[in-house]
DNA sequence: CCGCCAATTAACCACCAGGTGAATTGCTTG
DNA sequence: CAAGCAATTCACCTGGTGGTTAATTGGCGG
């Protein structure tokens, strides 16, 4: 989509040229992006975009045809980044977790749209090829399962809805969290109490802690492995969460 | 509001009374709640909750004056009647989590309300109540933790966003927990699953499940008390989650 | 039976937002 | 420099929506 056929882009240097196709897609597309993660795709106004892009509104549809087919082509471009970042999940649970609040709260804009989405039920836009990501993502925890990496009573796929559920929540219901914290979500006080939070779950979920009820486990077995939270880190050390409050 | 002052109702008997303002009222109420939890406040199209009222749309401007101040109206009924259910939460983790599950998913209208209003980012409707309500609820977690009813490591803030995050999450997010599971996140199999998860995931976490590090802790210290997750129920009896699919 | 007023209705309005037709203008090429 | 076409602009149309004006009607008190 999007016919970019600027020809022989001479571009008189150090002039930025009057006109450019090209950089006035890239104007529309991150300008609606922030619109439609903003106000969801009814809510958007292309008024709005083509202000915030300084373009004519006009060149909106000369670009992509509608507002449909420009929404559709930035699903399609986010979802191309998630898909890396998804891939990229740590084996390990509470890597898993730390690594998911860093995510959401960096790419904030791209849950939003997934909030707007769960919202709409319409039919979803790439449904096929993100079934896949997901049916990917869950057959590795599962083969890590397997390898006792992860707790064996915790069937992998409500495991990562519940790590979803964990790292996804605050961020998409802010205002149950200020309302419980009395903080912002995306707020580093916050940011850091949720962290910890998780690390203490994640270690008390991790493989090698089981119920008390098992009493022999506490007692003989590797007596090095009671404690074998690999890459697990203590809750206290900061892992750098990177993501700005915006 | 919603000036219901409808002079002697005689009402003769028998006969439904062709004008009744009270009646009006409520039809209009309970129509404006399906379509503000359907499509929220912008969505939300005054012509068709006239037309599901089966009412003339003009009556919604009398009987209100506004969209928004019907908006207003039902927010408050949804929160009275929320209030009640949010102060029944169990003191033990699991029950607690089994509790909000079927809470959540037996009033699903309340938590897509909420979820628009999380994207709406404009000011809460009855913060002050709210966040009174919350501290309450809080405060009660609070007391309980102290009494060794919940595990002392989590603050109980942390907890509650935790039990709402894994119980809300799915219903709010029914696209993800579909490409994961490929199960409907309202339809029975799925909500089985969930239940059992949560019902492990409590047990892990309850007060008397220690870490395993915490050694000492499976020796002495009140021999009965090591296994004592009094009402905690094995997660495979089935706590009758009986809310209909709608 | 009549008058009165609340409940209800029909028609209407102003406005806004997506989308379009057609003119305009700046590069680029011959 | 002139032609030609793509990039951009301007004015406009259309449908739908919240909200309103004014007419109508049903039931109750007198």
């Amino acid at each position: 989509m999007a016919a970019t056929s600027n020809r022989g882009r001479t571009a008189s240097p150090g002039q930025l040229p009057k006109r450019n196709l090209e950089r006035t897609v890239k104007r529309l597309v991150a300008a609606a992006e922030v619109e439609f993660a903003a106000r969801g795709f009814d809510g958007a106004r292309t008024e709005a975009m083509a202000r915030r892009a300084r373009v004519n509104k006009r060149m909106l549809f000369y670009c992509f045809g509608s507002k449909q087919r420009l929404y559709r082509e930035i699903v399609r471009r986010k979802l191309a980044a998630r898909s890396r970042t998804l891939q990229q999940t740590p084996d390990e649970l509470t890597p898993a977790l730390l690594y998911w609040q860093q995510v959401v709260c960096s790419d904030g804009r791209a849950w939003r749209m997934m909030q707007w989405e769960a919202l709409s039920n319409g039919r979803l836009v790439a449904e096929r090829d993100r079934a896949q990501l997901m049916r990917e993502v869950i057959e590795r925890l599962r083969q890590r399962q397997a390898h006792r990496a992860i707790a064996p009573e915790f069937e992998p796929e409500s495991l990562f809805i519940a790590v979803m559920a964990l790292t996804v929540f605050p961020g998409a219901f802010p205002q149950l969290t200020r309302l419980v914290t009395g903080l912002n979500p995306r707020g580093p006080e916050f940011r850091a109490k949720w962290t910890a939070f998780l690390g203490a779950l994640g270690e008390r979920l991790s493989a090698a802690n089981r119920p008390g009820r098992h009493r022999e486990s506490a007692r003989g077995k590797a007596p090095g492995h009671t404690t074998a939270n690999g890459p697990t880190r203590p809750p206290g050390s900061r892992v750098a969460d990177g993501c700005s409050a915006k």
